[in-house]
DNA sequence: ACTTATTAGTTGCGAATGTGACTATTTACG
DNA sequence: CGTAAATAGTCACATTCGCAACTAATAAGT
């Protein structure tokens, strides 16, 4: 299942018409970054979200706006959305069903009728103490396998991957055509 | 848009029922392992697959197909699913599409016929001639900014994390219920 | 050999997602 | 003030995705 199959099986030097370079190939998937990444956060993101799912019937958005809120305990929707790094439709939605397992409460803000103010309610406080543990624990265990020497590189190469990933997004969402 | 919106702002001490824990909570989302691997890599990925999908109007599992292909020469659907991490559903509806745009061929083999054995067809070793190139610099201008005196602890803690997520996602696989 | 279990790949279906349009409200500005 | 631009949030729609069921073909067990 692992085992990233062995390329020589099938792709006997059979001369197809445009089949060529096994080994030497520019760009080995592997090896490409923005592809490691996906794998890795998709991997990781799986196995977290199967503990909250089993537990609370969550998905990954709604253990967002959770734990947003756990954190900051009032917020609008919009300001859920920024820190959790999620499309307004998702809090949206989210909240939408966090709201009705009784989990947030949305009350109105006098201020701005816009926007509601967003809170754990008394259950939805309890699912947050419940879950936090749970999920402190499974990142440290994810992140006990780096070696404590490399940790501090790790982390500022993380960083620096996220600014500039945020750059090339912003860059690429502007040019509408060609290059 | 980046700017990730300033706590204090009305999470006020107004003593809600069940908020609690502004500053000092027990997770803090943008600090947390799972989310940041998340958040960088669908930046990452939503930057890069722009260009493929404004050049060819092709999507993540195509690309991923297609650069397994242009790197094997020949292959069936289930080793390139293994090589790409991608749900055979996922594999079989992208190379539907590129055999479509014919871009991939898909020829039987006389030895097995449950499988099909894929590969470019020149056109397609086209696509994947342009933009190879294309995604290489983008992963260069990616990589590049982690400071070289960091990569190598980094390439470290991005492969243990991976191996480490794959078993912990093995592992909540595993447990049905409960603990 | 023949019956059963595996495997490769496709498809139907429901759930999740993003986009864009839309509503309600607030702010800017003339 | 009063009209236009901006903002928070929801909703409808089309697309995408993963699971489960299914088909066709091969391998295993007896």
């Amino acid at each position: 299942m692992a085992t990233p199959v062995s390329p020589s099986d099938s792709s006997a030097p059979k001369a197809a018409p445009a089949n060529a370079a096994p080994a030497d190939a520019a760009l080995k998937l592997e090896e490409f970054l923005p592809y490691r990444l996906n794998v890795v956060a998709s991997l990781a993101s799986q196995a977290l979200s199967k503990v909250y799912a089993k537990r609370y019937g969550i998905g990954v958005p709604e253990w967002r706006v959770l734990v947003t809120l756990g954190q900051y305990g009032v917020m609008t929707g919009k300001a859920v959305g920024a820190h959790s790094h999620m499309h307004k439709t998702k809090v949206s939605r989210a909240v939408a069903l966090l709201e009705q397992r009784q989990l947030v409460a949305r009350r109105a803000n006098d201020a701005d009728m816009r926007e509601s103010l967003l809170s754990l309610t008394e259950t939805g406080r309890g699912v947050y103490d419940d879950l936090v543990p749970i999920a402190v624990d499974f990142a440290h265990r994810l992140g006990e396998v780096i070696d404590p020497a490399d940790r501090a590189a790790f982390e500022r190469a993380l960083r620096k991957l996220t600014d500039r990933s945020a750059e090339l997004a912003a860059e690429a969402a502007l040019h509408r055509n060609d290059t």
